[in-house]
DNA sequence: GAGTGGTCTAGACCACGGT
DNA sequence: CCGTGGTCTAGACCACTCA
């Protein structure tokens, strides 16, 4: 157990322990972890307490239990969970993942609030992307990403064509950057000219825009992205307790 | 154990017939549950399987915990986490409750939308509330409530000086009726000339509207509501898994 | 059939709150 | 001080997966 702090409760240690492992990509994304009896060896607690711990990292949606299989680290559900906000279905109601038509691609100097989000230098060298999401040949979606540079440098030799339409898949296989969770924020804007024409939209009309922060498992960010779209036909619901 | 279905897990009848109870306001929002020993002996469970069936209701807001004193059925914190979406803060960042003014209350028949979300026949009787919300007196909301008449009927008799700025606690005190729980909905409107007039905003100034569903514990609808408020100075953060 | 997680038991001891 | 929930132990048996 390397965690310092003896105060806090035994699975808690045992929790952060497993997380820091997972960050350290000890076990890749998909991969099982140890099977609890071995875990209880390991660290030379109870089947209780290891239960305790797992139960907490499969609450925060790090892990996946399987009975019969084995405990799991979880692969972000990319194409689901993280439309969060912008949710596109066909007629039958089911989701679709819009199609990508990447627009530009380059290196850059990182301005200073994206440079603050991604917690870098103002003026550091970037990955800037700046794409186009359509469903059915219409542009739903108009999407500015931004990046490391030296993390994610191998973007800019990546043949475009390797470009899905979802990218998080791309930084685990090209730059060995997994994206464990995100952070957003809504909020309606007006009077972007040229996002409305990519968009085909009438002049004056309200867009939806969402910024995203995509964090690593040890929680470092890795990608800011700023995301607009059509805001009157924008739906969003929630549960509150 | 009054559930029925034995091939669901102990633990999980036993928060089932818990749920039950508190929906029954067999303990009342603020009142302690018996200790977990007492429902040891109770239910003839073991502590571990008690403590789980609890773990679950902590986990889902319904009840809270407090090392020394026991277990508590909770009081949703209404002026805190019912303003999901609608967030308003002072100089200082402090979170603000707007004051109320109600610009209208009668009874009214049930329109077609909202004796769907009611669960009641079109043409119900439903209490039928129009007011505004306001911050350092400028209207920053404006919301359209209805109710089921024949439970809140109480609220056409209460003189309109004893509607606070939170109108749930209102619910509870005249009505008996708790909310549990809200399931909300956001989306951005245009051209709606009533809400631009009383909130002060320019014609074509984009709005954004909540809809809210508020249930009781036992998962039944009390209220339907919707509000809109000025798109442009709206944010909503949230994180995603 | 061997191995996995899922459920459940029946305790022990500790930390905290109120008296 | 007593009673509360919080942590932890050391098992048992079951249900499921896969070879």
């Amino acid at each position: 157990m390397t965690s310092v702090d003896a105060r806090l409760p035994l699975y808690q240690r045992l929790r952060d322990d497993l997380a820091t492992a997972i960050a350290r990509q000890q076990w890749r994304p998909g991969e099982a972890i140890p099977t609890e009896a071995v875990l209880c060896d390991r660290y030379a607690v109870s089947p209780g307490t290891v239960r305790k711990a797992l139960d907490l990292l499969v609450d925060e949606g790090v892990l996946e239990r399987f009975q019969g299989r084995g405990t799991f680290v979880r692969r972000p559900q990319f194409d689901h969970s993280l439309f969060r906000f912008f949710r596109f279905e066909d007629a039958n109601g089911e989701r679709v993942v819009p199609d990508s038509h990447i627009l530009l691609r380059e290196q850059r100097q990182a301005p200073a609030d994206v440079a603050k989000a991604l917690q870098l230098a103002e003026g550091s060298a970037v990955v800037y992307l700046h794409r186009l999401r359509l469903i059915a040949g219409r542009a739903v979606l108009e999407e500015y990403i931004w990046l490391d540079a030296t993390r994610f440098g191998a973007l800019l030799d990546t043949p475009l064509e390797a470009f899905g339409p979802l990218l998080y898949p791309l930084y685990e296989q090209h730059c060995g950057e997994a994206v464990a969770r995100a952070e957003e924020q809504l909020s309606v804007t007006q009077g972007a000219a040229d996002s409305e024409r990519l968009l085909q939209l009438p002049a004056g009309q309200p867009l939806v825009q969402i910024e995203r922060l995509a964090l690593g498992y040890d929680g470092r960010p890795l990608e800011w992205r700023r995301s607009r779209g059509d805001a009157l036909t924008f739906r969003y619901r929630t549960e509150i307790r």
